[in-house]
RNA sequence: GGGCAAUUAGCUCAGUUGGUUAGAGCGUUACAUUGACAUUGUAAAGGUCAGAGGUUCGAAUCCUCUAUUGCCCACCA
């Protein structure tokens, strides 16, 4: 007889536990099958850890994807899948680089300029490094089975290389393209931005009607007067009568600045003649659209300049005269507003609410601006290589086409599909994508200038005098990468080896980097490899706190997983955060919630000690015993119908629902009742050893420490529950049967306890009825197995007695009550059986519908008519 | 402006293709507790399933509209 301590503590376990996994090796695939846990041809599966940032620290989402994922790996580990889940850091350019530049400034006062670009670089590598270690040793703390040995990080040279070939390949087949656009300019960060990395923010505005100057025929309304000193055309719609008499011509203006206006009149379908004036003053250098437009005309051979007026300092160019020049862009704005104030051209001010596009990481407001950068050409169209995606070799397509293609044809299925809609609309808005990017740390852009010359290549030129572009490439771009460049792609022999794991089983992450991470990756791979990079996309909601806010600092909810995990263990932070859940909603946690796994946990472990107690010799290995008593039939009726049940969720990504289940029969069914009868019925030794083992080794996916705890305490320290084989047992009895015994078992709780008021004894404690048990007479008709059952409790030798002579259940049946239950019930069900009959006496439903649910009614109607009849003779006893 | 969701007990949420009496956890209340577990047990109270209409023998579930909330995309000059 083994004992366990009376509760668990977490803390004596955990850290233990998981250095002898890490260090059996058994996180590594190839070791699992070294050692015979897994068949050398087994199924694989594969998971890469979405790459947490190297600047932060862990935060509830990340623990939110080690536990969903761990829950999966451990799973698939035990059910003999050749497991690999993959770990590894983003180095997460801008948001790194801005962290480091604001802890220099902070500590030192410097800036990265005087410190030069070599030894800044030094110091944000450090910063990553120690960043990096703490991340780390937090995912070991959430228990994760991570392969440590394949470890990546999107900025080693491994996958340098790989960003370099794939740039490469990309320019050479001109995907990518370096031009001049209007691009979203941060001055505070002092870098482009891509469209997916700008917030919008509501602010107060004020829209100005206003015309250029006295003898320019029409007037324009604008939130940003600076920017008019830059127009050099008047946009208006082609089918405004109002304005159609003046497109073509062209007007100088006087603004007051240093050069007149040359504004020509243009027509735009996308200009709208409800909206302020109807015409809108285009400025092709300081607006996407109006860029655009700009770029229309010219290709319709009708150029009209561009004049960038304000500078990536944020400040008015020099183009704008003496007056301007050297501004910022509010206090040009005041001037400009001004002059046309004293000169009556300003018609008309009018407050408005202004959507304005801020930067992400830098926080400011973002400018557009023309700059020559780097571009993906998603709309080009190229020729494919053989593929795996069913597109004919040979073929024209488009980066965009490809996205489209594999999700269409459910090359991958996203979870829960209605992410797929978003996919698609998101796709369609797509614009060229911006991967140049003015920061320091990040895949330098391999491409080399000399004169006017141009190179590109995975190498840097040999010789001389070649100087590579400064720019580095979006963070993004690496990422895209992910899937294939930790399997070694693209060297040969390595990827020769790794890529039994592409690609990867399933993509599990937060639904809010759908676009920047998961379409990416799904545009690089098919692109690279011609395959599609994962089979499925399992989209998690967002944690937020109990009110349903988002978990930030200066709402002071954040909850840190690592508090949580000293103060209820490892096992109850993942519970929360996977039990409760539903796939693609956020989810809102609080302390408490974790406070009651907590609890759980201990009630598993003293589950554990009490069956420890009843086990005469504990074995790993035990056979299905013979149940004696209809209780041991029941139960292990139920631990099968529960493993299949996990089992089931489980493939289903019904992670929440199994785990749900588990606990429901753990809690309700094995403790509450079976371990109860056992109290009273002894003897059990067998059972209670074979339901143990199958209990933890279900649990161990969600709750490895405390499982894993109880496994060792029970067989040895040098015994592992990671290993074990995952429950399979077929199911024995047939599910109508299970009525029975729910039955018996409400049967066995509810004499107990009238006997027990009875005969004034006390046996086993705690036990209470809680379901309706039906009439008196039907239970002692029906079910004579309960009578006899009963009598096999023998440890109460007067229950015999008892039980021949008449057993009270007064109580559980009130038949004044009864008669109008039933009566209503028969109502129903009448109702019922006719709408079946009806239904199958429907000529088109029997015809049409498939024979599956023909049948399925058929069964339906047999069963509640026969259900009536029982009823019908239960009201008719009570008369 | 376009799209996607949500609305079920005091709170947080389930509810698997429409089916008999809508569930769980937490909270509340009452009772119990000596040997697995107070990190416990048994029970009770608490729900016109947002509202209105429709389809159906039958609707929380399907359809339409309305309201409220949240999110995503686009951006209006």
């Amino acid at each position: 007889m083994k004992e366990l301590p009376k509760a668990y503590e977490p803390k004596n376990y955990e850290d233990n536990i998981y250095k002898k996994w890490e260090e059996s090796g058994l996180f590594n695939p190839d070791v699992c099958v070294k050692k015979g846990f897994t068949e050398p041809k087994a199924n694989y599966f594969s998971i890469v850890l979405p790459p947490p940032n190297v600047t932060g620290t862990l935060h509830l989402g990340h623990a939110a994807r080690l536990a969903t994922e761990d829950l999966m790996v451990r799973y698939h580990r035990m059910k003999g899948d050749k497991t690999l889940w993959l770990p590894g850091t983003d180095h997460a350019a801008v948001a790194t680089q801005a962290k480091v530049e604001k802890i220099l400034m902070e500590k030192e006062g410097k800036t990265k300029y005087s410190l030069g670009r070599e030894e800044f670089l030094r110091r944000i590598e450090k910063f990553a490094q120690d960043s990096h270690d703490t991340i780390i040793n937090q995912c070991k703390k959430m228990g994760a089975s991570l392969d440590w040995s394949r470890e990546a990080y999107t900025f080693d040279s491994e996958r340098n290389l790989a960003v370099r070939t794939v740039f490469k390949q990309m320019y050479d087949d001109g995907l990518i393209y370096r031009g001049y656009r209007v691009v979203n300019w941060s001055v505070k960060g002092q870098s482009t931005a891509s469209d997916d990395e700008l917030v919008y923010v509501e602010r107060p505005g004020k829209l100005y009607y206003f015309k250029y100057s006295k003898d320019f025929p029409i007037t324009i309304a604008t939130t940003r007067p600076e920017t008019k000193l830059g127009d050099t055309a008047v946009a208006v719609n082609p089918k405004d009568k109002k304005y159609k008499k003046y497109i073509g011509q062209e007007f100088t203006v006087d603004v007051g600045a240093a050069q007149p206006l040359k504004i020509k009149i243009i027509a735009d379908e996308n200009v709208e003649s409800g909206f302020g004036t109807g015409a809108l003053g285009v400025t092709p250098a300081h607006s996407a659209i109006d860029f655009e437009m700009y770029q229309k005309q010219k290709v319709a051979g009708n150029e009209i300049g561009l004049v960038q007026v304000i500078g990536e300092d944020g400040k008015m160019t020099a183009v704008t005269g003496k007056d301007y020049v050297g501004l910022t862009v509010l206090e040009a704005r005041e001037k400009f507003v001004d002059y046309l104030r004293k000169n009556n051209l300003l018609e008309k001010e009018e407050d408005t609410v202004q959507n304005v596009a801020t930067s992400d990481r830098f926080g400011d407001v973002i400018e557009p601006l023309p700059k020559t950068q780097w571009f993906v050409d998603v709309n080009k169209e190229f020729v494919i290589k053989e593929n795996k995606l069913g597109i004919k070799k040979g073929s024209k397509v488009t980066l965009k086409k490809l996205m489209q293609h594999v999700v269409k044809e459910k090359g991958i299925q996203i979870i829960p599909d209605r992410f797929e809609k978003t996919y698609f609309h998101w796709i369609d808005n797509l614009r060229d994508w911006c991967i140049s990017r003015q920061i320091w740390y990040g895949h330098q852009i391999p491409v080399w200038y000399k004169n006017d010359e141009v190179y590109c290549g995975v190498e840097a030129p040999k010789e001389d005098g070649w100087v590579q572009d400064p720019d580095t490439l979006d963070t993004w771009f690496s990422s895209g990468l992910w899937t294939f460049s930790t399997l070694g792609w693209p060297n040969k022999e390595e990827w020769a080896k790794e890529n039994i794991f592409h690609p990867i089983s399933v993509m599990e992450t937060a639904y809010d980097i759908l676009f920047f991470w998961v379409a990416r990756m799904i545009l690089m791979t098919t692109y690279v490899l011609g395959e599609v990079p994962f089979k499925t996309v399992y989209l998690s909601g967002l944690v937020r706190d109990e009110q349903g806010r988002k978990m930030s600092k200066s709402l002071g909810n954040i909850i840190d997983p690592l508090d949580m995990i000293n103060k209820y263990g490892t096992d109850a932070t993942r519970l929360s955060l996977l039990l409760g859940n539903t796939p693609g909603n956020d989810a809102k946690l609080s302390e408490e919630k974790i406070a009651g796994f907590r609890n759980f946990t201990n009630k598993l472990w003293n589950i554990s000690r009490f069956m420890l107690l009843n086990i005469d010799e504990p074995k790993m290995d035990v056979e299905k015993p013979e149940a004696k008593t209809l209780a041991d039939e029941w139960i292990l009726y139920k631990i099968e119908i529960v493993a299949a049940q996990t089992e089931a969720n489980l493939c289903k990504f019904n992670f929440s629902l199994a785990g749900e289940q588990l606990r429901d029969f753990t809690w309700g069914d094995l403790a509450d009742w079976y371990l109860e009868i056992a109290k009273v019925e002894g003897g059990k030794s067998e059972i209670l050893n074979y339901i143990l083992n199958i209990i933890l080794k279900l649990w161990h996916p969600y709750m490895p420490f405390v499982t894993e705890a109880i496994w060792q305490e029970v067989y040895g320290e040098d015994k592992t529950l990671m290993v074990q084989e995952f429950p399979n047992e077929s199911i024995g009895i047939v599910p109508s049967e299970v009525g029975l015994f729910e039955g018996f078992v409400i049967g066995v709780i509810t004499s107990i306890r009238s006997l027990r008021a009875e005969y004034k004894i006390e046996p086993a404690k705690k036990i209470g009825a809680k379901v309706n048990v039906g009439s008196k007479e039907e239970l002692l008709k029906n079910n004579a197995e309960i009578i006899k059952a009963l009598a096999r409790l023998d440890k109460l030798e007067f229950v015999q007695s008892g039980a021949e002579i008449s057993l009270d259940l007064a109580g559980a049946v009130d038949s004044e009550k009864e008669k109008p239950r039933l009566e209503k019930e028969i109502q129903e069900i009448k109702k019922y059986v006719g709408g079946l009959e009806n239904k199958l006496s429907n000529k088109e439903f029997v015809q049409n519908a498939p024979k599956e649910v023909v049948e399925k009614e058929k069964t339906k109607l047999n069963e509640a008519k026969a259900k009536l009849e029982k009823l019908e003779e239960q009201l008719a006893n009570l008369k």
